[in-house]
DNA sequence: AACCTTTCCGAAACCGGTTTCGGAGCGTGG
DNA sequence: CCACGCTCCGAAACCGGTTTCGGAAAGGTT
């Protein structure tokens, strides 16, 4: 039944008198057919309509003309406006050449082996885009051993036998600690984050880094570890502001994070970019119209699919490995969430304290605010008022300090 | 060359000494194969780790397994974070069928055609999702007139004919209305789209049909037309506020947009959710982050692009696409970004030109705080100080309101 | 014992291309 | 006039499956 709506290379033939191999030649420029015949195949081809059928050309040569993404990780930490951004320059950068990108998903938590092996067995990828990178990463692993081309956005901790392409993410915090200092900010905190995401290690590892050599403080309750929901930022920041000494200047692994950092400073009655300063990385769009707008690092994600893409190519047509291999500064973006420190971190004590004797006086006789019955706790976020926690603890985190114990790598 | 890896149906049929055909339909089930053969057969595939090429079996099959979406449209209005929970719904969904997505990008701005084309006639896909339909979208049409099987996420403004999947995006906005007004707002501006995506009309629609059924004010001021960023909504809030009597409660197309007209307002000294209420759509992550929280509506998107690929599969097993159409209640949030107005118009007047006669005279001798000489103007935009029109203006937009004077229809 | 079903499997066509191989037609040099 | 090379095209194998068709073997009937 397949009577489809297709025009196939018999029927150009039949309709040319001519051999099926010779238009298929003629077609695909082979040097063997005479100038004249090929234009004329060539003229009734797409007077036709002709496209070659991919699947049955596939069939022949081995390949199919499509790269693979396997969609792993569960929940928001995906949920990033980039991720579609990049999509968009792989797929732009692929359909130059006439791939395709076909998306797939783990069928359960931790089971993306099983998304591999179904496309690599079923041929019906010719390489992979990996995504988001683990410091230990096994999908680099796996694909290695297989032989299947590949080009990981994002390092592991051991990059040298592969092709990547990754953002300076070490240079980058580094960049924005050393901007701290000369600020004159002694004490910056930095709310990191908790799972293995190889460009979270290198931003505290950048920020550590420069840290040490700038002989800024460096106490283990100054880096918090969290998630990565703006729910961890507050906590995060909640955390280091009952500090004994609190830091004056936040770094955040990523923006959402500093959006609920900042929003903790604000709740508390802190000024962000005065009293603490406040930098993410990511520049999402809401960063620009928080307030203060956000300082952060720009993300350029077409871009990196683009060059990804085109790398993956590169290595598909017999380039080397170790020759693909790019590491790419990210810009800083200032903008008024960070400045020089208007209190000392004993200052910025004294000023929580009195900020909480206050809270705690005029609990209970709120003004004439309507607070909405229909909502669980989110509503009590509100600036000044109300305390913050509720935010974090219907999301299920409490305020307990998740300490660093353990060294970068 | 073609070597590969890969165990096929002759080695295994070499292997057992049967035939090839034999093989093929044990594994397919036929029912004319001894039990006992076809359990001799399945042993030793899955032993050898046999997996059928996909483009060998698709060639006979007539059908690839595999649907696509095209990604169209330019710049930040698709960098939402819910396509990508939309593409995980569908991926999800598709490979419980064994189903994959293949994604593809328009060769350049409106050149959609091009990219279906190739799909379709290159046969790498056997239906297709389309998504954020515009009112009139030719993209419909087309793929109805190819007779290729699609759902739409999103409907257009004749939606009898093909299978579809929206939310209810009118009663949304008609809910939010009836909402406002029921807390005593009688005034109630609109920050609408100047695109022609559905979704954007109908929340319009939604908005004037609750607003006359109620009688509340309808002079065309109150809706201002633009585009969907937060820019837009910094723009469309200065404009509104700057009527005669402003709006006390402010409708916003999406949440970027209410981002945006929410520091809008702050930055004019009002209190959002008192002064002025504002209610989005959405739910970005963000949203319950802001101060104070956003008031909008849960998106849902991974259910939303499951449930469209399920539809997508009934439609290409032959289930009829006019069986095919589901609308979905949106659900609101209830946040503190909306309540009863603290103001009347003339209030909210009286307020925002005291306020502004009190930045005209602090204006140039701010305190010391330090700005950031290495950025683009964006810095300019901190609550309470200095013009917020800046934030807008280089971004190319001026505040010249863009009225709307058409229909709904 | 001849005949008819059923059950089960093998042979071969087929899907729509690509690629190899060989040969017809033509011109040219010895 | 024949051998030889070159240009251009046709025939057929092939890729790896699916599906049709036919027939052998086994079992049951009269």
């Amino acid at each position: 039944m397949p009577a489809k709506n297709g025009v196939t290379l018999d029927t150009l033939a039949r309709e040319l008198g001519l051999a099926k191999s010779t238009v298929s030649r003629a077609l695909n420029g082979y040097p063997d057919i005479a100038e004249q015949t090929r234009e004329l195949v060539r003229s009734t081809a797409d007077r036709c309509g002709y496209r070659p059928s991919s699947m049955a050309r596939n069939l022949k040569r081995g390949r199919v003309d499509t790269v693979g993404v396997v969609l792993t990780g569960e929940g928001p930490d995906i949920a990033s406006p980039f991720f579609v951004q990049f999509l968009r320059g792989v797929t732009r950068a692929l359909d130059r050449e006439g791939l395709d990108l076909l998306v797939t998903t783990a069928p359960g938590p931790g089971r993306w082996r099983e998304a591999y092996d179904r496309l690599i067995a079923s041929r019906k990828v010719d390489g992979f885009i990996v995504t988001r990178t683990e410091t230990r990463d096994p999908r680099i692993h796996y694909l290695r051993q297989r032989g299947v081309p590949f080009v990981s956005h994002g390092r592991t901790e051991n990059p040298s036998q592969y092709a990547w392409f990754d953002m300076d993410n070490r240079r980058a915090f580094a960049e924005a600690t050393e901007r701290l200092a000369a600020l004159g900010h002694r004490r910056i905190g930095f709310i990191a984050a908790k799972g293995a995401f190889n460009f979270a290690r290198e931003r505290l590892a950048g920020y550590r880094a420069a840290r040490d050599a700038l002989g800024l403080d460096d106490e283990r309750a100054l880096i918090r570890r969290a998630g990565l929901q703006a729910a961890d930022g507050w906590a995060g920041a909640e955390a280091l502001m009952a500090l004994e000494r609190p830091p004056t200047a936040l770094l955040c692994v990523r923006d959402a994070v500093a959006i609920g950092a900042a929003r903790a400073l604000s709740a508390r009655g802190l000024t962000v970019g005065r009293d603490v300063s406040v930098i993410g990385y990511d520049d999402v769009p809401h960063a620009e119209f928080m307030d203060p707008p956000l300082t952060t690092f720009s993300q350029e994600s077409e871009a990196a699919g683009a060059r990804v893409a085109e790398m993956l190519l590169d290595l598909m047509r017999g380039r080397r490995a170790k020759d693909l291999q790019e590491l790419r500064p990210a810009t800083l973006i200032p903008r008024a969430s960070h400045g020089p420190p208007a209190r000392t971190p004993q200052s910025l004590r004294a000023r929580l304290d009195a900020a909480r004797r206050r809270r705690g006086r005029s609990e209970g006789k709120e003004p004439g605010r309507k607070r909405n019955a229909d909502q669980q706790g989110a509503g009590s976020a509100r600036g000044g008022h109300g305390g913050g926690a509720a935010v974090c603890e219907h999301r299920g985190r409490g305020l307990d300090p998740l300490v660093d114990h353990r060294g970068t790598t």
